[in-house]
DNA sequence: TTCATATTTGGCAAAATAGCCATGCTTTAC
DNA sequence: GTAAAGCATGGCTATTTTGCCAAATATGAA
């Protein structure tokens, strides 16, 4: 039998391909045009052309991002006719999302408001 | 008033910043060292020196890996005495860790089933 | 003060990533 | 069959990231 990776050990002591799997979505994740693309498809599934029209990059560029995207696992594609459908296949993403979301939000804020206050003391 | 994010329109549309600093963080955490720093911090505080030697990487490498996780506000640092001690500062991950944790463990385990029987057909 | 320890930062070379253009592939329409 | 539409891929350059060494900084001990 080969050796499986043990629910319990990878908890605990993560190995290698197990870490590198999950920096793997991570860094997928990392990127303005890519984590646009996934916030879009929260709302179902688009065609490669929907998300181009959404970044505005070359149609070759944005087929690489979905590329980076569906090789971690994060969207998951379907062929229909001539176009290619994608979804999100990483469901528990959308609380994560919502939850750094409004964190940001109240960073981007505080942020904003210590700028005032410079502004106001010079 | 300055203009600031509403909170609506950030989670309807995403503007620019948000998005940018949303992907900061994916990135941050998008790289086995810092990811693998990240897991060991749910366990609370370390030390550099302790995430050192988790790492096993340069003094230095490590600092720079901090420094990126630092400025995505995933972890905090506070200097007593001597030492710097990060902590997370990024609460709903430990959750998202944990689902995509399964859903990797999961896709590990099939994929190793695959080798397998490849290896007995073979 | 001087020394040692803990951490950060400057600087550099190697590696990875991003984005574009041109090309190839597949499916539908004609 | 040919043509067109929708995506992917090869190939290239510019940019970014990574990791090490060396040097700077800060703190506590002697």
């Amino acid at each position: 039998m080969a050796i499986l990776p043990n629910m319990n050990e990878v908890s605990a002591r993560p190995n290698r391909q197990y870490i590198a799997e999950q920096a793997r979505i991570f860094k997928a994740l990392g990127h303005p045009s890519r984590l646009l693309m996934v916030q879009a498809l929260r709302d179902g599934e688009k065609c490669v052309c929907d998300l181009q029209a959404l970044i505005g990059a070359d149609m070759s560029t944005v087929s690489r991002h979905l590329a980076v995207l569906r090789e971690a696992g994060v969207v998951r594609s379907e062929k229909r006719g001539t176009n290619i459908y994608y979804a999100l296949a990483l469901s528990c993403l959308a609380t994560f999302l919502q939850c750094t979301g409004t964190l940001i939000a109240e960073r981007i804020r505080q942020k904003s408001a210590l700028l005032e206050h410079d502004q106001d003391a010079t």
